[in-house]
Order: structure tokens, then C-alpha cells, then sequence
DNA sequence: GTGGTAACAAATGACATTTTTTGTTATTTG
DNA sequence: CAAATAACAAAAAATGTCATTTGTTACCAC
């Protein structure tokens, strides 16, 4: 009884320590086991508070995956600024993505499943994230073609051809289709279907 | 009470009357709702005589599934055995799968689903309909590597390219995802990956 | 006004009970 | 003996009840 309160004044803000608190729930017991009122009691306040920050539950899972979409975003976005040819920074953006997904997939199978979840759901999270590596990609696509390394005539059909061509290895729902596959075959099949992808854009006739 | 046995003397076996009122069943109300007991009350039998027929549920949605599937087979293997070039035939089995594939979604989507969950749980009726195209794909890559017309150093592995490139048009699962893009849109997409995947067999350096 | 609690109706989940379904086997029918 | 039924145990699903959770709101303290 020496802490009535056990909860540290953690430097987090309050809807951060909920967020890992509730990723950590969602990590051990899966999304399904997962209520308000455990994740308030675990934070040591009231479950109404919860609402506090998230308006819903399902606001709280999209917290979750959000949060960990963010970095696999920010290092597409750092890819495509670098000051690197076009080629190489599409192919890198493609396979940091399907490495990024795989890792998720092995090391935090609940959350990935929170993400395919959404992802089949068609939420508003999923599709902005898609819509976030899309843009990021035509900007490669863009810069690409008017430094003369890509030959396209049509952009839209460009992007949907990448998206298109290496499908299996950027959606979510593949990959844990293929979660049996050893890891090591998927990345050498990611890598060499995208590198002939990227030689399809060099060489034109898109 | 003219008729206490409405059941016509059907000039089918009564495996494929049973087979028939199950699939229609399943397009009617969904896999979810259909019971052994329902399709022998409407089959006019117990339902331990389904039992005869197929030793289990799970075993007469594989039936259904795979009563479906061999049209869809038996269309790949006829394209592959056609005296055409091993590249039209190619990219004739990749869009016939698609097409075919998408037809059922249209106009069939409890059956198809039927044939992703089969898909999803790595079922063998599944896999060996993968098996089967894969071998017809297979023949036609050898037949076209043998003919000159493409250059493939490495069988297995212009194999799995053929199925990580087209991935997005050949699995029903991704297929279902993209339900609400518009056919026409899917299918000059699905021509395009295919037309230019071929050129990259064709033109060598796999 | 930021960070919190208390109270509450509506929605959801958990649970015991009953009914249906499944799959097997012994028995009947023709 | 081939084809079907009837009877049955085990598993699964539906039902109804009751506790918990959800989402809102009004209110308190600093």
C-alpha cells in the first residue's frame, strides 16, 4: 500500500503512455481482448478519461497502427529527398517497404493483423497511408523521368504499373498470405522483380 | 399430399444433385448458413445419406469450390496445348485466370468466396489448383524457352517471377480486395503487367 | 481550461441452457 | 447387396439472461 498510485509522472504526454499501453495490450493479447477499461486501469485512470484522447476504441487501434506506420512512412519520405538517382531511390522506397511489412509481420504479428484489418476494412488510415507511399513514389517517378532516367509517357499508368508489379511484396494482405514462405526466398524474389520492374521504366514504351 | 416425393427422377447422379442444391445454397445464403441437414431436407433424403456422398461439410464445399475450378483449369490447359506461340499462349492463361477469376466475383461472390477462405487456409484443393496452373505455366515457359522465344536462364525462378509480377491478377484474394476498381480499369491494368513481364522473358537477362 | 472523476443509458460480452447440426453406426428396404 | 433410413452421441450454434464495457455528459479541482 506504500503506492496508491503506481503510475511513474512518465515524461510521455498522457495519450502516449495510453497509445503504449494499449499497443502493448494489443501485442500480447491481441486486438480482440483489448477494452477501454483495462488500458484505463493499466494507466491507473478512469476508463471515461480514455475518451479523453480517443474518441473510440476503434480511434485508439487506428492510434496504434498509425504509430507505427509513421516511421515506415518517414523512411520512404527520407528515401525519396535523399539526393540519389531516381532508379535507385524507387527501388530502395519499394524494398524498405516490403521489409518494413515482413518485420512487422515476424516480430508484432497482432498489430501487422490490426493493420490488414484496416487495410481489407478500406479505412480512412489505410488509405491515406497508401495514398502518403504514393505520393512519394510519384515524386520518385516524376523527378525520374525529368532527369531522363525514366521513359514515360503516361505518370498514372507508370504508378499504377509499380504499384501493380510488385503488389505481392507492398500489400499488407500479401505478404501475410506468404508469412509461410521463408523470409529470405520473398526478399530475393522482392528484389528481383522490382529491379526488372525499374528496368521496364528505363528502357521506356510504358 | 399429392406429392410426398417431389424429388424428380434426376437424370444426374444423385452426388451431382446434392453437389448443385449445395452450390446454390451457398449462392443463395452464404457458406455460413448452409447445413448438412438443409440440403438433404431439400435433396427429399436424411441427412445421413449425404453422408454417403460426401464424408463431411467441409468436404462438400470442397467439392462445390473445386466443381467451379475446372472450368477455370481445364481453360489453362487448352490455351497451353493450343499450336499458338509459347508468348501469346503465355499471356493468354495470365489474363484468362483473371478474367475468369473476376467473372466469379461478379456474378458468384459467395462461391468465390468459398475459393479464398479454401485459398486463405492453404486447403489442398487450394493448392493443387495453384499446382496444376503452375505446371501449365510452367510447360509453356519451357516450351518457349525451348523455342527461342524467351531467354530464361532459370526456370525456377522465371516461374516465381511470373507469379510475383502478375501476383495482383492471379490471386483471388488480391482480386476480391480490389472489387470496387472498375473491371475495365482492373483488365487494362492486368493486360499491361502481363504484356510487359513478357517482354522482359522475351528480351533475356532473368 | 487542462486534467481529471462520477454517473448513466445503450451496446457489447460472457455464460448457462436448450436446440440444432454433425458425423457414426445399426437397421431397414427393395 | 446397394441405397437409404433411423437412432444416437458429440460438437456446435442459437437463445435468453445478466454483468461489463462503451460512449456521453455533467461536474470538480487546480
Amino acid at each position: 500500500m506504500s503506492e496508491p498510485k503506481p503510475a511513474p509522472p512518465s515524461a510521455e504526454s498522457v495519450d502516449l503512455r495510453i497509445l503504449d499501453l494499449a499497443a502493448d495490450h494489443v501485442r500480447r493479447f491481441g486486438a480482440a481482448r483489448l477494452t477501454i477499461v483495462a488500458v484505463a486501469r493499466e494507466a491507473g485512470m478512469s476508463h471515461g478519461n480514455v475518451y479523453r484522447y480517443f474518441p473510440s476504441k476503434e480511434a485508439l487501434f487506428d492510434a496504434v497502427t498509425e504509430q507505427w506506420l509513421k516511421p515506415v512512412e518517414s523512411d520512404c519520405r527520407r528515401i525519396a529527398e535523399a539526393p540519389d538517382p531516381a532508379f535507385d531511390k524507387l527501388e530502395r522506397i519499394i524494398v524498405s517497404i516490403h521489409r518494413s511489412y515482413r518485420d512487422k509481420l515476424e516480430s508484432d504479428a497482432e498489430i501487422f493483423d490490426l493493420f490488414c484489418r484496416s487495410f481489407e476494412e478500406g479505412r480512412t488510415i489505410a488509405r491515406k497511408h497508401r495514398t502518403r507511399i504514393q505520393s512519394e513514389i510519384q515524386k520518385v517517378l516524376e523527378e525520374g523521368t525529368g532527369g531522363g532516367m525514366f521513359e514515360i509517357a503516361d505518370q498514372r499508368r507508370a504508378l499504377a504499373l509499380v504499384f501493380d508489379a510488385a503488389y505481392r511484396f507492398m500489400s499488407p494482405v500479401s505478404i501475410r498470405l506468404d508469412r509461410n514462405v521463408p523470409r529470405g526466398q520473398m526478399d530475393g524474389r522482392c528484389d528481383r522483380c522490382v529491379r526488372l520492374m525499374l528496368r521496364i521504366l528505363a528502357s521506356g514504351k510504358i
